[in-house]
DNA sequence: GAAAAATGTTGACGGTGACAACATCCGCTG
DNA sequence: CAGCGGATGTTGTCACCGTCAACATTTTTC
């Protein structure tokens, strides 16, 4: 039983381990991408010894899902927020695309484990939101909602308003890729205001269609 | 010399490692995702011991770059020739992104690897065409490039061609993305048709923008 | 206060990427 | 045709990783 131990060390018990790796992980990610990621590496983060996390995920891809799981939620949330207050359908459409462009950049790691990784195929994840399975609440709409509705104001009746919210999704969702991958010319996205003006540049082109 | 070989066992020598390895990983990756993928187990299937691919890959990562320049020197094609003999500029643009699909779905694990892996950063793949760095020829001009003369018909004089390609460009990407991540729900896109319809619709929505 | 559940540790196993040293084969020069 | 050198394939090895089982410690519950 040791005594004297450092003010963070809890002697046995860390307190939050699975909060701990899951900030281990992301730290990570972001040096090493994600195929350097391995589990014992968070766990030396952490203070912890090698198998420490399997108390807490069943499995690596339990991790990563955990962390598309993070990421949805304040995707959603940011979406969300982005529209709130909005009211012409056109302009919603915009600003959730900044938005979602805008959280791409802003985390980078999240939004590149959230949509890169093969934990898709496995369930847990659907339809660009997370699926509470059994969950507690489930009110977690989903932003894509949010877009169907918008879109739907846009739209002959009789059309799929579903179809026009992917139109609205595949253009932020696609700049945002291209952004992270760095495909597009550093001299074009090089600062985040940049980024920002493009994007807009690009949505402003695009306005007009979806009717 | 080549004489009359049994159709597999060559000796020694393997004949066209290089190129079965290639298209071993290509097949691993479909089967197992690209996190399943390993030199060794290529190496197995190629019937060659497990140090014998550094022979031709100085790394893991060179492996699965060459596997992205495959899918980048094939892309590049199918767009040029899904361009060739349209002449208004909207319906190239058109034409090439649903080729650009087309292309993901069809060959998604070269998509994938093309757009997924961390090679990204690393030099040898650029603004989405694979850069010869003293390569033979490099008369590759790449598709992004026709992207960017036919979206500059489109546009008012003063604007930058460039950023209208980007949006033609983020469109199908982004439903690539979704389709093989299957974000999109598979009533949507559950057969080919299926995609191809859904494309042209969205593509049609989005038709009129980029003036 | 003891049993039970949760959490962390140690040790082990097979698989993997990477390298070095060695073996074999091919093509070329003389 | 001899043989030599480079290309190609092999064997052996090392550190690291994911995962599990067995064990230790702490917390919770009755």
């Amino acid at each position: 039983m040791p005594a004297g131990d450092t003010p963070s060390k809890r002697s046995y018990h860390h307190g939050d381990l699975r909060a701990a790796l899951l900030d281990a992980a992301i730290e990570v990610i972001g040096e090493r991408g994600l195929h350097g990621l391995s589990l014992r590496e968070c766990a030396r983060r952490a203070d912890v010894s090698h198998a420490a996390p399997y108390r807490h995920f069943a499995d690596k891809n339990a991790l990563l899902l955990a962390i598309a799981r993070r990421g949805f939620e304040r995707l959603a949330a940011a979406g969300v927020a982005a529209m709130d207050g909005v009211g012409d359908p056109r302009d919603r459409l915009d600003a959730y695309g900044v938005a979602y462009v805008r959280f791409a950049v802003d985390n980078p790691v999240l939004f590149r484990v959230m949509f890169t990784a093969e934990l898709d195929a496995a369930e847990g994840v659907e339809a660009g939101h997370v699926v509470d399975k059994g969950g507690e609440e489930g009110d977690e709409a989903g932003a894509f909602e949010l877009l169907v509705e918008s879109a739907a104001a846009l739209i002959d009746d009789g059309d799929d308003p579903r179809e026009a919210a992917l139109a609205a999704w595949s253009l932020p969702h696609g700049l945002a890729m291209l952004v992270l991958d760095g495909r597009i010319p550093p001299a074009e996205a090089a600062t985040p205001a940049q980024v920002e003006r493009l994007m807009r540049t690009i949505f402003a082109a695009w306005r007009g269609p979806l009717s």
